[in-house]
DNA sequence: AACGGACCAATCATCCTACAACTTTCAGGA
DNA sequence: TCCTGAAAGTTGTAGGATGATTGGTCCGTT
């Protein structure tokens, strides 16, 4: 077969390959790469190629390089920093929204295909929420709350949903942290998220996601709550 | 104010200047950018900074080049080409899930904050999705159908959430088109959309949600009955 | 006049060399 | 021991040269 044209450009096909290194682990997120005399013999490119496909990850934020010291793997996804853009444009009530989204539809899956594992993930969550909150340790308990969420995701069997959570989640982490150490959530969070647990478990998706709505509500408001300065100071942090 | 350092390197700076224009619609889809040297001599940086420029809006999505003809802008936003990369990396059922989760959420928040504009859209793609199942016009249906759903997530008022789905809803397009031109959906898809309608139009949040969610179920069953095939000739595409 | 082919100019792709700016390391002196 | 500063290593920017591809022009043939 008579291939018509090299339909990729030499700087395609490096940074593609860079990416599988990075997707599949052999360059792990803060590894540090060779230096480009190296990478250039590697690859077999001139220094010109092989920055342009380096400068390509930097900016998908998969990469991050340092003058005069080297450069490493940032991330292994390029979702994150595209999300992160783009949600930096949204208002916060906007982000809480698509990540209500997700919630929602991740516990209605998660109601339906969870299994035992899951199930024992979620509920040593719950037990190390509860110890957390007892011992008013906030930062573990905000771990543990977090992870909580996270592991209903992950029951949800849909590893793009997955994806898509945490990044979400990522974004708003900043202020879900500052809100989260108020003292009511540790109250009423805690009460929902047995509920959520209960329906996942007896597979009833439209209870899990009416707790999860109702979840992510008490959180929503708690972060309005706060909203004005922390949305100026976004803003301030935007602006430059 | 001292500042430190330049924190950003000039390929950042100019790539930056450069998704402004885009953004800003100062340079449209579709349109050939300046050759290198013109724009060397606009941002004033030598041609290998600009080439990196270039080259890592063109690996975000937003650019593409051509040897011997010129560079042209491809898509406004990056998100798209990240979440189509993710995507492929998917099942069809794992996306199908996310745009659900979307339009769901779309759908209750539609109901909470539609204007009699939204209604009236709505309306009328209903209409012309009639007319044009009436006289068998499968194109029309296909384009009226699609606007139908996207007026929905418009109503919710979520710029975040319609960006989200519009991509969602192009990576699927391809197969959507398929199954949409089948008989039945002419029907049933019908009946639910007006459903939905008044659900919004009732601001009755938690109704509109379900009609959306069956909705997309039917959607969903018609693409998993013809996934084999499609799945397979997917892969193909994907594999090179 | 219409068609086809060779030529030519514009443009991007790749490579090369050189130097500047920054970081890290480490040897040498107080 | 601690500090300093020189040196080596690494990325950032600049400029030039050549190859490859595209699009259009011009000319000759039919």
């Amino acid at each position: 077969m008579i291939r018509k044209t090299h339909r990729k450009s030499l700087v395609e096909q490096v940074a593609e390959q860079m990416e599988q290194l990075i997707e599949q682990q052999q360059w792990t997120v803060g590894t540090k790469l060779p230096p480009e005399m190296e990478l250039m013999a590697e690859f077999g490119v001139s220094r010109n190629t092989l920055r342009e496909a380096i400068r390509a990850l930097v900016h998908a934020g998969l990469l991050e390089t340092k003058q005069g010291s080297g450069t490493l793997v940032r991330s292994a996804s390029t979702l994150g920093s595209a999300l992160e853009r783009r949600a930096k444009k949204s208002t916060m009530l906007e982000t809480l929204e698509v990540r209500e989204a997700l919630e929602k539809q991740a516990a209605q899956l998660a109601a339906e295909r969870r299994t035992e594992t899951d199930l024992a993930n979620l509920e040593a969550c719950i037990q190390s929420c509860r110890h957390a909150s007892a011992h008013g340790d906030v930062e573990q308990f905000i771990a543990s709350d977090l992870q909580f969420h996270k592991n209903v995701v992950l029951a949800s069997g849909n590893p793009l949903l997955v994806d898509l959570y945490e990044h979400m989640t990522g974004i708003l982490y900043a202020f879900i942290q500052d809100v989260l150490a108020m003292e009511p959530c540790l109250q009423t969070g805690q009460e929902v998220h047995l509920e959520l647990l209960e329906a996942i478990r007896k597979q009833e998706p439209e209870s899990a996601a009416w707790y999860a709505a109702r979840d992510m509500n008490i959180l929503k408001e708690m972060i309005l709550d706060a909203r004005e300065e922390s949305y100026e100071e976004t803003n301030r942090n935007i602006g430059r």
